[in-house]
DNA sequence: AGCTTTTATCGTATAAAAACGATAAAGTGC
DNA sequence: GCACTTTATCGTTTTTATACGATAAAAGCT
């Protein structure tokens, strides 16, 4: 196949820039550093622990724990009628690795 | 003063997660992070070859490089007609430190 | 089963980000 | 001064994010 036309050569997105990019705009927002910090603080708790420390609403508590839970830097389990979240560890790490290549 | 109201112990933002949120959200785009590869990769460039390197247009990428130099994530110099950019190792530094917080 | 607690989701409104073409601004060279 | 190159900004449209109250869903308790 030819690949001739000198305007192609433009920089593709490799994969793991595309994840840099993911963590990063997770992170993008006061409110989910926060929750980060609540998190490390109390090591893990419950969703309404976390709704009381923060000056917004619970169903945005809710939808910023779902962007945290999208790209894996936070995990909840089932505990009884309430959900313990708590850090991923793995996700934290990989973002340092992904940040020092920069 | 009164400070009895348990409501009211909500958790307040430091300066620097404010700061690691800003600089996050710069990197939040999959653009950007593109354009950074590529001041890392020639060292420095004139704002001309980011675009040429990019799949989106020219007030696109200024628009871009504008956010990157708003966190100081970049800085741009005037040679000549055209204006030379480069990564600021500052900002990169500043933002390993504050990740390593996490 | 009914009630309570806890969290997610829905619907909606507002705001912010992203993208583009067109145009302006600033510098170079003739 | 005029044309040319290079980049920023303007105006606009489209898309995405944020926030909230209301409601649904899931689990435990009596």
């Amino acid at each position: 196949m030819k690949c001739d036309d000198a305007k192609l050569k433009k920089t593709s997105l490799v994969e793991t820039d595309r994840e840099l990019a993911k963590l990063c705009k997770a992170l993008g927002h006061e409110a989910r550093i926060m929750i980060l910090r609540v998190l490390i603080e109390r090591n893990a708790c419950i969703c309404g622990e976390i709704v009381d420390e923060l000056p917004i609403s619970q169903s945005t508590v809710s939808q910023h724990l779902k962007v945290l839970k999208a790209c894996e830097l936070i995990q909840g389990e089932v505990q009884g009628p309430a959900i313990c979240y708590c850090i991923n560890p793995k996700a934290i790490k990989r973002l340092r690795v992904l940040i020092a290549s920069l």
